[in-house]
DNA sequence: CTATTTAATAAACACTGTTCAATTAAATTT
DNA sequence: AAATTTAATTGAACAGTGTTTATTAAATAG
């Protein structure tokens, strides 16, 4: 069989990665292959080919969807604004709930390691730093008189901090049950951090 | 050629441990296989099934020796208890540059998952607590009033939070250059934690 | 109706983890 | 010293992985 044009080059694209992203869902990071989500849309693996340059740019494409979704969940709170600390806490409370909800997509996005050489695209880097400025804008009404160097590396520093609680949780290395001591652990990190950012 | 007894059990144990270090410090988590240690120590592949469970067992007995080097590390600094804020600071300097010094073997601690199914063995878990708990115990003299459940809690969400920029800086996530920016983010995060724990 | 283009495939390659019968050298027994 | 037992090591096999490419067949153009 050759020629079939059942789907144009885009909806084949749309049909791998939607795929993609229910074995990654369901089975993981290391459950996904080539074969499978050709299998899954009832391709072969070649003309996976024609339309991902690799693997590595099929996962990277999966995780950029996984990344929009945390993005517009995080905007969604955007409006609030009233309390600028607790805007904080919350934005942390989404990115914790976003990972519980849907650990292994959540996961992919830090398990993918491209080879020591090769480096991740500006746009997919854009996506990243789009997350911290939300961190650094939600940071400005609080930082009285510190410069935006400052904040910035605050953005960073607290950002990051909760991504290594969340990590940490969903390997279960911190020996923790559950989502809500996460939540606790992730508050105290934002709150206690602010009180020394702010100077009480 | 078969019963060479070149070696016994402990000794191909070793050779095999210490060519699997080398292998992931040069080439990374990706960079190992069962075939490369095997031929790094002159063997074929079934001999280190007759070592090792399966390659997820040989990654684990690397990681551990990973986590027994960063250990020894941070207890190296625990006689310094002069000035308990200073100490943390510099148990998170500690961790940042064991990670900066041999990033791969580092990051395969974190990297390498198990099946979803199978969890870490109780002894590997210990060898984890025993740092939070090093945390713990720098904390104490600054904890005041607060009951041992909150001290754990706050070592929790430090050390994640250390674990945490240390994963994103490493993974050029932060667009971060050099360990220097790396030590400030935790400097930052450790000093400002604790400014809010400690009730400034 | 033939010629050209091209979407898709199937098969191949080198790699991965893992198992296990066969081999063979050392140890033991006769 | 020769025969036998024992077990350490191998090498081949299996099913899986990512990736490439010649081939095929359908759609289109002349």
């Amino acid at each position: 069989m050759a020629r079939r044009s059942d789907h144009s080059r885009e909806e084949l694209r749309e049909l791998a990665l939607s795929a993609a992203e229910n074995i990654v869902a369901e089975h993981g990071y290391e459950g996904l292959s080539a074969r499978k989500v050709a299998a899954a849309i009832g391709y072969t693996v070649g003309t996976l080919y024609l339309v991902f340059e690799n693997i590595d740019d099929l996962i990277l494409q999966v995780n950029a969807r996984t990344l929009d979704r945390l993005h517009a969940r995080m905007a969604d709170l955007q409006a609030n604004t009233a309390n600028p600390r607790e805007y904080l806490v919350q934005l942390g409370q989404v990115y914790i709930r976003f990972a519980d909800d849907d650990p292994h997509r959540w996961a992919m996005v830090f398990e993918h390691r491209l080879a020591d050489d090769r480096e991740l695209p500006a746009w997919y880097h854009d996506k990243v730093m789009r997350m911290f400025a939300m961190v650094e804008a939600g940071l400005e009404p609080l930082a009285g008189k510190r410069s935006p160097q400052e904040i910035t590396q605050a953005a960073r520093a607290l950002w990051g901090g909760v991504h290594g609680i969340c990590i940490l949780a969903l390997s279960d290395t911190l020996g923790i049950t559950g989502a809500d001591s996460v939540a606790k652990l992730t508050t105290s990190l934002i709150g206690n951090y602010l009180v020394g950012f702010t100077g009480n």
